[in-house]
DNA sequence: CTAGGGTTAG
């Protein structure tokens, strides 16, 4: 074997298995050797260093390449694409095309995959259609990476279109159109596609199997995924190290809520990887145990797998729903010491985290410090800043993300839409709304008529609002119905809440919240006794609501109060500090207590509850008592599971004028910032 | 020499 070629093997060692350090010693050893200007060497070299995280490197290799072919350009691309960087990807491509390199199927095929990872549906075509043009269309890789970029772009029919005329089918293919239907949400049509494939003789592999448990377990399929795995035994497959089956198979059992078979699973493997590892954290975090995860995180910390992209910024997901700052932070420090903390998707994860938490200064300087920015990471900001109250905020976000060319999908424009509600922005709502009909009609969903029907109802325009649910393509939910039923209780129209109520009960007659609307509503025009009426109801059928329960976290560790609740040790000081609270806001700006007001509201708590205490207060009395205000700190953070009840919010507007003192409240729609004796909703929530 | 399918974040 000539040196070249012995070299060339190193390489492809050090690429396959990211050997960095040996691969860099090759490196010098063929710039010695007098091979600096071979070109395939370096096309290897290029390689190797994309393939080991080092961009920066690859880039320099091949900027001082004397000659380059396809491949070179080709490699390049993978690199940036496997780096997270399918931008840069694309614009290498249109660069090749300028130097008069011709693609071939492997260029095509990356740029294609580029295409449907940034969802842009535009790109993705015109690729497809330089396929066409060189007949490339018609090899597998090629058509598979089309079927897969559609998919991503949403674009479900077009992909399969390309699947159904395809001449050469391979697995992969079938793979790619069932990853599809996953993408979509079709479960019952990616199992109707794995019977078609066997009934062509196809063989399914790992993947195949892995995607078909996936589809289970978005459709709750626990017995279809039973089979699934009962094959998989026969056919030994599943307990090895290699295959990735087995984290989506952990990750039926725990999206079918059944922990303890996860758990068996995960023991049976021999060898555990990382997916499966972080399947399981996920499920114990999302039953609210948190002890175990975190345990489980660290076993996993300590073991010889590296931590991935995947496991934290699921784990971060967690500490996001449940509010958790400070471990939320402990995570985000160790996610700046490892390299899977550059993810773009982990640091989304991060800034939702901060977010969630009312921690918008953190979030706003992280997303600018971020070297690349997806369409998750603007909704992201564009969801925080509207559920802040800060509606222009968010429409500059998204005007500005546009400039960066990042495409809104359906999520982005469900942000921002519902950021123009809370902030009465009309006009730019039904602007955006119409423009996201034009571009992404199949996208659209009944959350987009809801957020719609929100703007318009709140505004007082309720005819215009029941048209639109009337008159929309997609059958109305409760939900929608629900909200047209708030707008009429808010502007006090009785005679179409009566209507609106009816249809609510017919809908969905189980829900105690849609009695509890109904009834206020009646209540509020002072029928009791329909207000009566609808509210025996709700006792006649059994129906309960969910307890009111709200927490706040001191020197890291979390209290957590029902209404009402008076097992806190600390009880009678919080009850003390309270009533001088309203005493001082009494005497200093004349703030007197509304009793009446949570006389018919039963909105979230029942009248018995507001005779005693809010869980809010109770929390809020907590962090006033017990120091939970550092040194030079004047903010407290509240959290509640339900939303916050009116009397409890003026009394915070107004503890904010005494005490100038910032609260945060994250209730279960939104967060609310007090400041000043004003909230960030506008009082409108 | 370059490549395609799977787990995560809104």
């Amino acid at each position: 074997m000539s040196e070249p070629q012995v070299f060339a093997k190193l390489l492809r060692n050090c690429s396959k298995n990211h050997l960095l350090g040996q691969g860099v010693q090759v490196h010098g050893a063929i710039v010695k050797m007098g091979f600096g200007h071979d070109l395939m060497l370096n096309n290897d070299l290029v390689d190797m260093y994309g393939k080991c995280g080092m961009m920066e490197v690859a880039c320099d290799v091949f900027d001082r390449m004397l000659e380059r072919n396809v491949v070179s350009w080709t490699a390049l691309m993978c690199g940036h694409l496997q780096n997270g960087n399918a931008r840069e990807s694309l614009s290498l491509f249109s660069k090749m095309g300028y130097a008069e390199v011709e693609p071939n199927e492997f260029t095509l095929s990356t740029n294609l995959k580029a295409s449907g990872i940034l969802g842009i549906a535009e790109n993705g075509m015109q690729i497809h259609g330089v396929c066409a043009k060189s007949s490339f269309e018609w090899m597998p890789v090629v058509g598979n990476s089309i079927i897969d970029m559609y998919s991503k772009c949403g674009r479900i029919s077009d992909a399969a279109r390309m699947f159904s005329i395809m001449p050469v089918r391979n697995v992969i293919s079938w793979n790619s159109m069932i990853a599809g239907y996953n993408i979509e949400g079709n479960g019952e049509k990616a199992l109707l596609l794995f019977q078609k494939m066997q009934k062509n003789g196809e063989v399914p592999d790992e993947y195949t199997y892995t995607s078909m448990l996936k589809a289970c377990s978005c459709l709750g399929a626990v017995g279809e995924g039973t089979q699934l795995h009962a094959s998989l035994i026969t056919r030994g497959i599943p307990y090895s190290a290699q295959t990735t089956v087995t984290g989506a198979l952990v990750d039926l059992y725990v999206k079918c809520r059944h922990l303890f078979e996860a758990r068996r699973v995960f023991n049976q493997i021999r060898q555990k990887n990382v997916i499966s590892w972080s399947a399981l954290i996920l499920g114990y975090a999302q039953e609210g145990n948190l002890p175990e995860a975190m345990y489980l995180f660290r076993q996993l910390r300590e073991s010889r797998y590296q931590v991935d992209g995947f496991a934290l910024s699921s784990l971060i997901g967690v500490f996001a729903d449940f509010a958790l700052v400070e471990q939320g932070k402990q995570m985000h420090a160790y996610t700046i010491k490892i390299p899977s903390g550059l993810d773009i998707s982990v640091v989304n994860s991060v800034l939702d985290m901060y977010l969630k938490c009312g921690l918008t200064d953190e979030a706003e300087i992280l997303f600018r410090e971020m070297e690349a920015r997806n369409v998750i990471s603007w909704t992201v900001m564009i969801t925080g800043y509207g559920k802040h109250g800060l509606g222009k905020e968010a429409v500059r976000l998204f005007n500005e993300m546009q400039l960066d060319r990042i495409e809104p999908d359906g999520v982005t424009y469900l942000a921002v839409l519902s950021a123009c509600s809370h902030s009465g922005l009309i006009e730019e709502s039904q602007e955006y709304f119409s423009r996201f009909c034009d571009s992404q009609q199949s996208k659209i969903k009944v959350e987009h008529y809801a957020c719609m029907v929100d703007l318009l109802g709140r505004a007082g325009r309720l005819k215009e609002a029941k048209d639109l649910i009337q008159k929309m393509p997609l059958k109305p939910t409760a939900g929608i119905w629900q909200t047209l039923l708030s707008a009429c209780r808010m502007h006090g129209d009785l005679d179409m809440g009566r209507e609106v109520g009816e249809i609510l009960l017919r809908l969905d007659g189980n829900n105690p919240v849609n009695y509890v609307m109904l009834s206020n509503l009646y209540a509020d025009s002072r029928y009791w006794k329909d207000s009566e009426r609808i509210r025996h109801m709700v006792k006649m059928k059994g129906l309960k609501k969910e307890a009111g329960r709200s927490w706040v976290e001191i020197d890291k560790e979390v209290h957590y109060f029902y209404n009402g609740d008076g097992t806190h040790p600390l009880t009678e000081k919080i009850h003390e500090v309270l009533k001088e609270m309203e005493k001082r806001m009494k005497e200093e700006i004349g703030y007197v207590h509304k009793v009446n007001f949570s006389l018919h509201d039963v909105d979230e708590e029942s009248k018995e509850d507001s005779l005693r205490v809010h869980s809010e207060k109770l929390a809020i009395g907590l962090a006033l008592v017990s120091g939970g205000l550092k040194e030079g700190e004047r903010l407290i953070r509240i959290f509640k599971n339900l939303r916050v009840c009116g009397d409890c919010h003026t009394f915070i507007k107004n503890l904010t004028k005494v005490l100038k003192i910032v609260f945060v409240v994250r209730d279960a729609n939104r967060f609310h910032r007090f400041e000043n004796g004003l909230c960030s909703c506008g009082d409108y929530w």
